[in-house]
Parts: structure tokens; C-alpha cells; sequence
DNA sequence: CGGACAATTGGTAGCGCTACCATATTTTGG
DNA sequence: CCAAAATATGGTAGCGCTACCAATTGTCCG
């Protein structure tokens, strides 16, 4: 006779605790989830049946009793560019206090990638769903539109958002940078590109728009690549464009890993930086202000995104209506050396 | 007369496909998990049915009956370290052909902070366990210990692992980058330090030893501090250092962050770099080759320890004896302008 | 002081799936 | 050709928890 135990290797369960605290078991799980709805005597009863037994409640068992885990699905297209690290880091800082895990997932720019976690992820009922950016494909927005979830999509700003959203405009942000290199006395300011997804390409938008604006525009001085962005590529982009272009007096750069090769370049070949060569980045890492010369960079705002992503989440969990549905994060130019051709 | 549905939200379940291929729901769930212990011509019934409806199965439920989740857990002390995020990528890009997802912890280098995840992710009764270090501390110990799943320890190795172990040894590679630049002709080595956590620790002492073994030891080189590392950080600990220290003619530091910043100040007070000071970092991230001049540093294999580590913990789930339950994967020592105090 | 109402507590019946065992059905070997 | 063994399929009984509803007690007010 052990009709228990047959597999579950013998943890406590919420019968163990109710029987040792001499309570139905409706009452622990109550006690843990709703402790105000208990009175207190028996939800110290409770507690100490909970500590004496080292009880622990089953996720899975709550998850499929109650059809709604306690995680938070998270996809990003990158896990090592350090933008989304801080974006994840937010989003795990704000969520360590409660009771909800992160299910994190790669899409690795991948739309396809994205449906299958997705998927994956939809088939544990999670409480929110946080996506990046406002380009997913048509499967995987319907697929967002009825998950029956709260739904952030972070990064980007944007018309028409399937739920909610938390982010910034990268036109505006490789627009400001490019006026502010132009407003500088730089002229023939190169665009150099990885990656190309489609915030990239928004930020091309917006050189473009500056330049355009200032009449400068030169579809030769734009240099892309589908290869993902790195330091070594900043610097090999940074050298074709000038072999293409030798009047180049500047470079606004995707983002900071480009920038630093360029940096990195430009001391090797002994190029004057901001003289000779205006250099502009995007996102402003932690070490573009250390540089030498200091590097001008759209600084974004992407621990407070992965913070305010699960802020609107919980509020709508909670059945809240959200005050609004796309929060403007926006961004800082950070004016430096590497554009400060007069001064300093 | 509804008794479905009440809270399940209408998805099909496994007793719907059943029920349209017109055999039991048992063998839905074979045909779904072990496909050739099915025949050719129900499983391809079944295939069908499972199309048509949509079916995902739940996993909530699959993770109930069968008292295991086809989650791996992973521990790491940090997110935007990208030492760590190329583990994880490692880790990711090897799971994610195969049935199982992973649940990211996010220690911040802290024991409790371990022990409580560690609680959290047990919970979900996960596959295995992948955790960071061989510093654990003993509640930890005796959770891993009991866990009735492999468990991989990783970025170190180190004798008595709790069942697994894939890394390599930071005091090797801390004195074999010392000994570099003794080699090199450099004699007032400073060591850089931040966070100092276990495994900076090791490497310290891997530089200690390297340093006596060549009577060059001087407590009054070593600057450490308990605060994360960063870019700028390595400027300022550079600064006091050579403030305390003015006859220095290198440095070794903790990680790539620091000797980047290292670099940079030299630029910014134009301090030659080899000939005044020789710098040598830890990691080997992609730009350090791109600098200017290149950094001397030590390339760990990070991405190759995610993968091995999850190669290692599916062979123990499918009960195979592992060939070994320590894998060291060493470190080279990348020798660039830097140290090169003579040449180039 | 009785009845309406709130506050507590508990019982029942699953959530959707799989472990275990039983029951056909086919194959094998002597 | 038949028993034994292998193969293929299904039924039953939960896994550990919570939604739903019922039952009990205490509280308030006309």
C-alpha cells in the first residue's frame, strides 16, 4: 500500500502541510496565495506547518490547476549585444520580487525563430508576453493578438501596437545625431551599418532625413552590411568606406561597436578624430564617455525599458487599464569629443 | 452541461486529437513522444489530426504527470557581463533544436541570492541544473547535491564537483599572462581587480604566484575593489595605481573591461603603450584585437563551456555514464602589441 | 431577537497529461 | 502448429494543485 510516492520522489504536498496543520488543503493554498483571506491564527498554523516540512508548491501543478503560469515569456533577437543584456536585466531587477519567473528566448533576428518560441512559449500560458520590436510577422502577431496575456512590445515605438509598448524612435535618435554632426561643420558624414534589422534601418531613416534636409544626401556614403555588428567590423567598414569616399569627414555609426573600431582605426592610421574625422555612435555604452577621444552617442534608456515593460505587464495583470499603451522612452544626445571639431 | 472549458479557454487537448484520429489519447501522447513505437499508419493519423487542430500540448500538464520539465536551469552571477551572455548563448544555441527550454537565473553574484533561485527553479522540477562557479555555498551544496537531476557546474573546475564540471582554471590563466609579461621584460607588473569574486580571486593568485616565483611580488601592486567592473573603472584603478605606484611598467587586469579602460587613459595622458606600459587583460572579447594597439589577453572558450556543459547534461539524462566528470578546457594566451615592448 | 449578510473554512471535481498495467495482435521458434 | 515472446494499443488512476460552490460561523441592524 503507497498509492503515493509513485513518482513524484517524495516531497511534501499541500496535503502534508494541511494534514500536519490540521486544516483542509483549500485552506494552505489560500494561506499562500491570498494570506489576507486566512485569519491569522491559522495562517500561522500554516506557515509553520509550510517551514517545518520545507514545502515547496509545484509550479507545474499550480500552472496547469490554475491555466495560467507564473512566467513571464521574453524575446529578444540577441543575448550577447549588450543593449538587450541591460533591456533582460531590467526586466529581471523588477520581476525578483515577485512571484513570477522569466522564460527567456533568442530569436536570433529570426521572424520564423519567433513564431516557434512563441509557440513554445504560449504552450505554458504565461501571465505577459514581452517581444521586441514592432515588425513581427503576421503569424506572430496573431498569435500575439490571442494570447489571452498581456503583450509588450519593447524598443520601439510605433502606430498601431498589439497591445502595449515601451521604447523610443530610432529615426529620431540617427536623426538628432546626424544634425547634430552637420550643425558641427562635418559635410560628407558616412552611414556605416551591421545587421540591417529593421530599427537599423530606421536609424538609416533618419541620417538619411538630416542629410537630405542639409542637402548632403550621397547614397554613396552609405555603407551596409547583413553581417552582425562587432568592433572588427567597425573598423573594416570604416576603411572601405574611405577607400570609396576619400573626402569622408565623418561617420555616424549604427551603433557603438562600429564606432570603436572606427576609433580603434582612425588611431592606427593616425586619422585626427574630430579633426580630420567626426565619429558618432548609438546607444552609448558605458565606455564611449572613457574613450579617447570621448565618443558622441545616442544614449537610450534600455534598463528603463526592460523596467517600465514589466511595470505596464503587472498593472494590466493586475486588471488594471493602462494610463497609456505606448510609452515614449526617448533618448539623450551625448555631445563629445569625437564631434567637437573647434572646441575643447 | 458544459463541464469542459470551465477554465482552459477552449484549447484543443490531447483528448480532442484522440478523438478525431480516432484512437486512444495514450497513444496521441506516444505517438507525440516516442514516434517509432507508434505504427507508420496511425502515428501519420495522428500527425494529421494534431495539424488540424492546432494541438500544442500543454506542458504545464506534461510536467505534472510526468514529474520532471523539460527545462534546464541555468545560474549565471550576470547578465550584461558578456563573458556570461556568450555561455548562455552557448548554452541557447545547443538546446534549441531539442525539446527543452531554459530558465535563466540572474545570481548577481550573490550566495543567497543562488540559494533562493535554486529553490524557485527545483520547484519546476527542471532537467537538469547548470550553475555558475565552484563556490557554492553549503545550502546550495546540499540542494544540487539532492537534486534528482544532472547538475553541471561551469567557468571553473576545481576538485569535488557537486556531479559535472566543464571550465578551466583562472589561476593557470592569471599566471600564465603574468609570466607573459615577465617574460616580456616588465618587472613592476600591477594587478588590476574589480568585483573580485572567487574567480577573480584565483586569478589574483595565479598572478601572485607568477610574481614570487620571480621575486618581483609587491603587495603595493595590487589595486582591487568590491565594486563591478567596468571601462571607466579601469581608468580610475589604473590612475590610483600609478598615483601609488609611479615607477609601474605594466598591468594585468581582472578582464578586458578594465584594460580597456587602461588603454584609454594611457591615450588620453600619452603614456606609451608597449614601451611604458605593458597592459594584458582577461577574456579575450572580440576588441581587444582590434585595438590600438591590440591587447595581450587570455581567450577563454565561453561559448564552447555553454555548449559543452549541455552536451554533457543531455547524456546524463539519457542515462549514459559520463566519460568524465571534469572537463577542462583551458585558455589561450593571445599575445599582442600590448606587451611587445621590443617589437613591431 | 430573527434574518440578511459578510467572513471563514472545507469538499468536490477536475486541469491535461502520462506511468503503469492489461489486453489484443502479430511474430517467433521448436 | 501451438506456446512463448514480442509488438501495438488502450484503460485506469492519478500527478499536486486550485476553481467553484457549499457549509459553517460570526456580525449587524431593524
Amino acid at each position: 500500500m503507497r498509492p503515493r510516492s509513485r513518482r513524484g520522489g517524495g516531497r511534501p504536498t499541500i496535503a502534508d502541510v494541511a494534514r500536519l496543520a490540521g486544516v483542509g488543503a483549500i485552506t494552505v493554498s489560500r494561506a499562500l496565495r491570498e494570506p489576507e483571506r486566512v485569519s491569522t491564527s491559522l495562517r500561522l498554523q500554516i506557515e509553520r506547518a509550510v517551514s517545518d516540512l520545507g514545502y515547496v508548491p509545484d509550479q507545474n501543478a499550480r500552472a496547469l490547476a490554475s491555466a495560467r503560469a507564473e512566467v513571464f515569456g521574453v524575446l529578444v533577437p540577441s543575448l550577447t549585444n549588450s543593449v538587450f543584456a541591460e533591456v533582460v536585466r531590467g526586466i529581471y531587477d523588477s520581476l525578483s520580487d515577485g512571484p513570477f519567473r522569466v522564460q527567456l528566448g533568442n530569436t536570433h533576428y529570426s521572424g520564423l525563430e519567433e513564431e516557434r518560441l512563441l509557440q513554445v512559449f504560449l504552450s505554458q500560458r504565461p501571465a505577459a508576453l514581452i517581444v521586441s520590436g514592432i515588425d513581427q510577422t503576421k503569424v506572430a502577431r496573431s498569435l500575439l493578438e490571442n494570447a489571452d496575456c498581456p503583450v509588450v512590445q519593447i524598443m520601439e515605438t510605433g502606430p498601431d501596437p498589439i497591445d502595449m509598448m515601451v521604447g523610443f524612435s530610432h529615426f529620431d535618435g540617427g536623426r538628432a545625431a546626424t544634425a547634430h554632426m552637420i550643425e558641427g561643420g562635418y559635410r560628407r558624414i558616412g552611414f556605416l551599418g551591421a545587421r540591417m534589422d529593421p530599427r537599423s534601418q530606421r536609424r538609416l531613416a533618419g541620417y538619411r532625413a538630416a542629410m537630405e534636409a542639409a542637402g548632403l544626401f550621397d547614397q554613396r556614403l552609405v555603407s551596409t552590411t547583413p553581417v552582425p555588428s562587432s568592433v572588427s567590423l567597425g573598423r573594416d567598414l570604416f576603411r572601405d568606406a574611405l577607400a570609396k569616399m576619400p573626402t569622408l569627414d565623418g561617420v555616424f555609426c549604427n551603433n557603438d561597436d562600429l564606432a570603436l573600431g572606427v576609433l580603434f582605426e582612425c588611431h592606427r592610421a593616425s586619422i585626427a578624430v574630430p579633426q580630420s574625422i567626426g565619429i558618432a555612435g548609438f546607444n552609448d555604452l558605458d565606455m564611449m564617455q572613457v574613450a579617447f577621444p570621448s565618443v558622441t552617442s545616442i544614449r537610450t534608456h534600455r534598463y528603463e525599458i526592460g523596467r517600465q515593460a514589466v511595470v505596464m505587464a503587472q498593472a494590466a495583470i493586475a486588471g488594471e487599464r493602462p494610463g497609456q499603451r505606448i510609452v515614449d522612452l526617448g533618448f539623450d544626445l551625448q555631445r563629445r569629443e569625437s564631434t567637437a571639431r573647434s572646441g575643447r
